[in-house]
RNA sequence: GGUCCGUUCGUCUAGUGGUUAGGACUCCAGGUUUUCAUCCUGGCAACAGGAGUUCGAUUCUCCUACGGACUACCA
């Protein structure tokens, strides 16, 4: 049965695209929404004016949907909610749980330069309403401050981390409102978090120092508090958070690459996360289906693009022809455009096998559309004898022309016959062959290649091959 | 500096008061294959260190070391 009461969020702030570790979050409120049949929303964190753009907004989107990160309602965007948070601000301040702070950024620098401590020293904490009105009348700009408690110890259960406590006196009278009157941060979250009627926050570790903060808020506001979990960060090689520094962060990125969006999320999943069987490899309903938030790692992650690529390999081999060719046209949408389906069809079953990547398709798959102009260079020093190939290949292609019903069978049959005949060992014959018809020294079975391109098609490079190699060949001894 | 969190093969991880500490990726060696890839077989490789509790600790406790996060009128 639905339930219709737990409800998650993720909450970007459009500062850039959306990257790995933002993605994971995104998974993880998501696939916990799923499995409780609860409800995803995203909320747009837009409140730092200055870094905040559209685009990103429309690329964290873009990356959502690419990955089938569906969310419910309508997009909340912080910006637009101003009113609400003030009207927290200001019961805050009549309820005196909050204060007005009159003094400069460059006075609490002074301050903490002096004693070398990051506190704010509480200035402004008890003043008396003289001294504030005085600062009110000269029209002395403020920001306003959250009285916190200082005595005792704040605590909260995370469900990945267990209890996490830490002494009142630890936490500063921290800034809610700037002296532009904006929000800050830690209120507005705890605002909307209430206003969205959040059930579970499922954010990065990064957050549990906000989350201590932010419980103060609830507390003063009278509201109920949710279900905290934090996740463990994803790091890079180099065991730090990752970040721009360690090249492609961003799932755009990882698209641009090749990956299937269920390829990253299985990798993503597994980062931090398993169902404590053996299994590696998950469709989205399985991933769906297990989850459990209980079983997620307290220890951060080192991404590993390897797996992803193994992870990958293994997903695109469970792929049907057919949406393997709908992500190959959506990643590139020329490819192969004058052919028929059909045979782009035969040509991805060819390369499903050894494709870890859809853009694997692309860059391997040029032999079946023209003629290779690039020629392994090595694998034709060794299987490219001028004195001996020439004639062996002059008399395949007799061979060949003999086939009058052209499929794999048959070719691999023909061959098969000419080489037992001339006693040439099969390899004399179709290294060679292979060099001529694709360029290159490996690749999908030779026979299939042949009867796919077709017999002219294979002729003609034969016959274009005994004709250039032994120039190509002596062409790069005398360079 | 302070606070919080973490520490099982290089990486992702399973796991238990008594196990030959398991799997996966990578790597290496074989096999299969016309080649490449797949696939199969095998191999390398870990409980950070020190105390304590205990008949027995990788597992429980404490300390140390190391790593990370946070410590903004950013989010």
């Amino acid at each position: 049965m639905a339930n219709s009461k737990l409800r998650v969020r993720f909450a970007p702030s459009p500062t850039g695209q959306l990257h790995l570790g933002g993605a994971r979050t995104a998974l993880f409120n998501w696939l916990f929404a799923k499995h409780h049949n609860g409800s995803f929303l995203v909320r747009i964190e837009d409140t730092d004016t200055l870094r905040s753009k559209d685009e990103f907004t429309h690329q964290i989107c873009q990356s959502m949907k690419w990955l089938g990160l569906d969310w419910d309602d309508e997009l909340i965007f912080q910006s637009k909610r101003t009113e609400l948070y003030l009207a927290a601000i200001q019961s805050l301040l009549e309820s005196g749980q909050a204060y007005r702070c009159f003094a400069t950024k460059d006075e609490l620098d002074s301050y903490r330069s002096m004693d070398g401590s990051f506190f704010y020293p509480e200035i402004w904490r008890n003043r008396s309403e003289n001294d504030i009105q005085s600062e009110l009348d000269k029209n002395s700009p403020f920001t306003i401050r959250l009285k916190t408690p200082k005595e005792g110890i704040i605590s909260f259960s995370d469900e990945i981390y267990g209890s996490i406590k830490v002494d009142n006196s630890e936490i500063d009278d921290f800034i809610i409102a700037r002296s532009d009157g904006s929000p800050v941060y830690n209120l507005v979250v705890v605002v909307d978090d209430n206003d969205m009627k959040i059930s579970h926050v499922i954010r990065g570790e990064d957050h549990v120092a906000n989350t201590l903060k932010q419980i103060y808020i609830y507390d003063a506001l009278d509201y109920t508090i949710p279900v905290f979990a934090h996740l463990p960060m994803i790091l890079g090689p180099d065991k730090k958070r990752l970040s721009k520094r360690h090249g492609a962060t961003g799932v755009q990125a990882y698209q641009a690459l090749g990956f299937t969006s269920d390829a990253l999320l299985n990798h993503l999943a597994l980062l931090g996360w398993n169902p404590g069987t053996e299994q590696d490899i998950f469709s989205v309903q399985d991933l769906i289906k297990q989850f459990d938030i209980k079983r997620v790692q307290k220890k951060s992650a080192v991404f590993d693009i390897q797996k992803l690529h193994w992870i990958s390999a293994q997903h695109i081999m469970a792929l049907s022809s057919n949406s393997i060719y709908d992500s190959i046209k959506q990643l590139n949408p020329s490819w192969g455009d004058s052919y028929d389906k059909p045979f782009l069809l035969s040509v991805i079953e060819l390369l499903k096998q050894r494709s870890k990547t859809i853009v694997d398709f692309i860059h391997t798959s040029h032999y079946f559309f023209s003629s290779p102009t690039q020629f392994d260079k090595k694998a034709m020093r060794k299987s490219w004898k001028p004195e001996t190939t020439t004639s062996i290949i002059e008399l395949l292609i007799i061979e060949l022309n003999t086939v009058l019903e052209w499929n794999s069978a048959s070719i691999e049959k023909s061959i098969k016959n000419y080489a037992e005949k001339n006693e040439i060992s099969l390899g004399k014959i179709i290294q060679p062959t292979r060099l001529a018809i694709s360029g290159a020294s490996g690749g999908p079975s030779l026979f299939s290649i042949m009867e796919l391109i077709g017999k002219n098609v294979c002729i003609s490079r034969l016959n274009y091959a005994i004709t250039h190699f032994p120039i190509i060949e002596s062409d790069k001894n005398g360079s």
